[in-house]
DNA sequence: GCCCAGGCCTTTC
DNA sequence: GAAAGGCATGGG
């Protein structure tokens, strides 16, 4: 039995929600866009001034949760509104119909790995190559996908399997990091601050501060994490007029700008510098 | 052909 | 502790 959740599309929007750069895993389809997540996959489809989440009754749960489906983006909207940074107000304005997904944390933390110094496009593509070489083939509503495959499948290939996808150097990343998930210490950060999942992530050979932020955001749901990468940066300079070098420096004066928000923010203004610079080169 | 991308590690100062 | 250099690959 199929299961529909529908909410107000005002603050749930299908495209900037999946278009803001923090899934890889999702496909335009007749009805609207395929969204994969682990093993499970759902669709999202507009009805007028809705947004329908289409799922197996078994999952409704899962991708209630995966939407943020209880959490008041109107009241983060309206605290970016009421900035007194402009750039915020733009961007919130632009953005207002993105949720932060709480996604699968196994499938952030090996997506992640491989976004470093990569552009979305070529993650996209090597992320579903994975899925399409190593995980399971199903089928949701007529439309076939694949799992994103489980640690002990990428723990079974060897560094030359991942060079063959074209992960480039980050395939010995790759190789640690699935020995580090295989032997089950992701349970090891059940119920650890943030703080204390960033600097237990920040152990393994390859990841890093951005990296572990974004694991932190978007797989454990630390809405206080800010992530550095070279947009943030760019925004840093050009519109907060900042000096500052040092990416951790730079988390730092954005979790003190941001407080609790900072991971909505961020999202927020990630999107937007994107968005303004595709526009620029369209 | 060139520059760059949701960086990180190692080396050097 | 900060700064610089190397790294694989292909999108634009």
């Amino acid at each position: 039995m199929l299961k529909k959740i529908t909410v107000d599309s005002q603050f749930f929007n299908a495209k900037d929600t999946l278009e803001c750069g923090q899934i890889f895993r999702y496909f335009p389809v007749e009805e609207g866009y395929l969204v994969l997540s682990g093993e499970k996959a759902c669709i999202l489809t507009s009805e007028k001034d809705k947004t329908v989440v289409l799922c197996n009754e078994e999952d409704e749960g899962y991708f209630y949760n995966y939407f943020d489906l209880k959490t008041d983006y109107k009241s983060i909207f309206q605290r970016a509104q009421t900035s007194n940074y402009e750039i915020l107000k733009n961007a919130s304005s632009l953005g207002k119909g993105v949720r932060i997904l709480r996604q699968d944390r196994e499938e952030m933390l090996f997506s992640f790995l491989i976004s470093q110094n990569n552009n979305i496009p070529r993650i996209k593509k090597a992320v579903n190559s994975l899925a399409e070489k190593l995980g399971d083939k199903k089928s949701f509503n007529g439309h076939d996908y694949y799992t994103f495959p489980t640690a002990k499948k990428l723990n079974l290939q060897t560094e030359e399997f991942f060079k063959e996808v074209g992960l480039g150097y980050r395939s010995s990343y790759m190789k640690t990091v699935s020995e580090w998930v295989n032997s089950g210490q992701m349970q090891g950060l059940e119920n650890l601050s943030r703080e204390e999942v960033k600097q237990a992530l920040m152990q393994i050979k390859g990841v890093g501060e951005k990296v572990a932020d974004c694991v932190c955001l978007f797989g454990f749901s630390f809405t206080e994490s800010f992530p550095v990468d070279v947009w943030i940066e760019k925004i840093y300079r050009e519109d907060f007029c900042g000096n500052l070098t040092n990416r951790s420096k730079i988390t730092e004066f954005f979790l003190n700008e941001f407080k609790g928000d900072a991971g909505y923010f961020q999202q927020y203004l990630f999107y937007y510098k994107r968005s303004l610079e595709n526009k620029n080169k369209g």
